[in-house]
DNA sequence: CTGTTAGCGCTTTCAT
DNA sequence: ATGAAAGCGCTAACAG
């Protein structure tokens, strides 16, 4: 193999043929006879020359066999995440047999400018936290799917996260029902919320910090959360709800320790992911409360840590691998429709 | 915003200025008057001009702020990896901020040639399983940084695997010492190796399948237990050693089973991931085989999980995020030493 | 400080 | 079946 580097034009010259018949020898098989594209094909193997430049053709061709990945958080966010994990399987799965590689890209970043020239198009993993970015994806001409949050005129692929937070609930509240008449006041739930407000801060979430507006999945999973214990007629205080900024074991059982501490003790959990309720659950365990006599937990995700959990968790399962797979089809078949995907209550002993 | 296509031309000719100086104004400030410099910016963010394309210009400067990250095996193993994981929130931790981003890359492809003209250069994590591509990047002029294992002139980071895996297997073995007088035969050693074998399957290894000169991790590790097994005097059937093809619970499982069903049962479980040590652990309390007293297990990695596992797994703990950093600065540096990085270990109930 | 121009390496008409 | 030439959008050298 010489050290030489090859291109495309010295190739031709060094093998006397014109440039367009190395091109379609690579490119273009029909346009030049078997033979001769052997002979050349061998000849470039032989040279050390794998082929066209692939930058170069994709400045002519404008594509680039390359999809960017846009992750809510930064990369680090991402990979720690089992469901985020997950997720990108699926996608990964679709993909790469097609030959189309994945550029992640952080949700912090100021514009997509960077990368926006050397992709084919965009698969959005949750609403990026940057809202710049919103703006321009929006704007973007190249194909771009959602998942977790809506753009319009953009393909998607969501679950109902409202329902599903509002079954979890009703499940964590069922125990509690028989035993009361028919208001259950003796209820005592707290909820432990995953980025619900745009802050590094765990700490509690009042009323008044809320936009007015949002769609995000963490205050679809609120609403569902809350029209659970508003049907059950129960109160909950405005400083029973906590926002934890991303999901760690550590934000989470600091949270989950400030809930515990309250008074009166809180005796639901509703947890916006399972990787909080797991945290809560040693929470609780370190403090020889028992799940679920003193205390009921549920979470969301149905990751398979928290199966495995003593006592396993009950949580929303979805799909997360599917969902990848869901969004990744979606962008290679360039469709734009909104897909919405089940979920289902997985039962565990933590309720 | 008007849908019209802008290029650096088109916008020049629209300013009635010339194409160097849109350029400059993007690139290089101090080559006009800043005056004129936030004319132009203004004009063209008005416009919705967002800057000089980046494929173009990749291929006229041959940079491109893209480095591959080159996985040991498909894109999906390497996310649902912890360790993995860790590595690659190290990597993105330095890169991030340096404006670098990440292509991620399966190390099962056929070759580079699909993203080589795209990238910088190369993180490779793990050597990739297709042995194809370590030609290739043997051959590339680009920077490659390889990480648990090495490669001609490139630079790259390790741990001794070799020593840490000969120092927890001995931490597991010294319970057995005292108990008997100088060689230890009541000791039942089994081993669960990790992608000993290049193989989907889930088998026992004989030493006839073991390639003569293999460095990977995962027979340095080998190499180690023995090493600790022979200084015992102690002698470990061919038949009590396993691959297990990918870091997953199941898998692992399956392996453990087997590996516990065998007569007679082993009492010692040197395992070359806690993934795997876990499953192990698991398996052992489902068939009631007491931790540590029946049975012994050791892991290797240092995850979270297998920290707050009762009984917590004595394992071999590597700062893979630690390790992920250092890969990613010795690449931006473009440094070609060969960093050694210490591993400890971290004594847990399991022995 | 500004403008002209020659490529970066390729693909694709269009003519031969 | 093959070759010549235009041009994808940009940067950098050089001249003004």
């Amino acid at each position: 193999m010489t050290d030489r580097k090859w291109t495309l034009k010295s190739i031709a010259a060094h093998l006397g043929v014109s440039n367009a018949t190395v091109s379609n020898a690579f490119n273009r098989p029909d346009q030049l006879s078997k033979a001769k594209r052997e002979e050349i094909l061998a000849a470039c193997h032989e040279l050390g020359y794998f082929g066209p430049n692939k930058a170069a053709r994709s400045l002519r061709k404008g594509t680039f066999n390359i999809v960017a990945l846009v992750l809510p958080d930064s990369v680090e966010y991402m990979v720690s995440d089992p469901v985020a994990s997950s997720f990108m399987r699926g996608v990964a799965k679709v993909l790469e047999p097609q030959g189309i590689n994945l550029l992640l890209f952080s949700g912090n970043a100021e514009s997509v400018n960077d990368i926006v020239d050397f992709v084919d198009g965009f698969i959005c993993y949750g609403r990026p936290r940057n809202t710049k970015l919103i703006t321009h994806l929006e704007a973007l001409s190249k194909h771009v799917v959602t998942v977790d949050f809506e753009l319009d005129n953009k393909a998607s692929v969501n679950i109902n996260n409202h329902e599903a937070a509002y079954t979890v609930a009703k499940q964590a509240f069922t125990g509690f029902e028989t035993t009361s008449d028919n208001t259950s006041d003796n209820i005592e739930a707290a909820i432990l919320g995953l980025r619900l407000l745009d802050t590094e801060l765990i700490c509690r979430v009042y009323d008044h910090h809320l936009p007015e507006l949002n769609t995000s999945i963490a205050h679809q999973r609120l609403a569902g959360f809350r029209q659970a214990i508003n049907e059950l007629g129960i109160v909950i205080g405005d400083d029973k709800t906590w926002n934890i900024p991303e999901s760690s074991e550590r934000y989470a059982r600091i949270a989950a320790k400030e809930a515990l501490n309250t008074s009166p003790r809180p005796n639901v959990l509703l947890c916006m992911s399972d990787l909080i309720a797991l945290a809560a659950a040693r929470e609780a365990q370190a403090q020889d409360i028992k799940i679920p006599e003193e205390l009921k937990i549920v979470g969301f995700d149905g990751i398979d840590e928290a199966e495995l959990f003593q006592p396993a968790i009950t949580t929303i399962h979805q799909n997360s691998e599917n969902k990848g797979q869901q969004a990744a089809e979606l962008f290679i078949n360039k469709e734009k429709q909104q897909v919405m995907l089940p979920f289902n209550l997985k039962l565990g002993q933590s309720t």
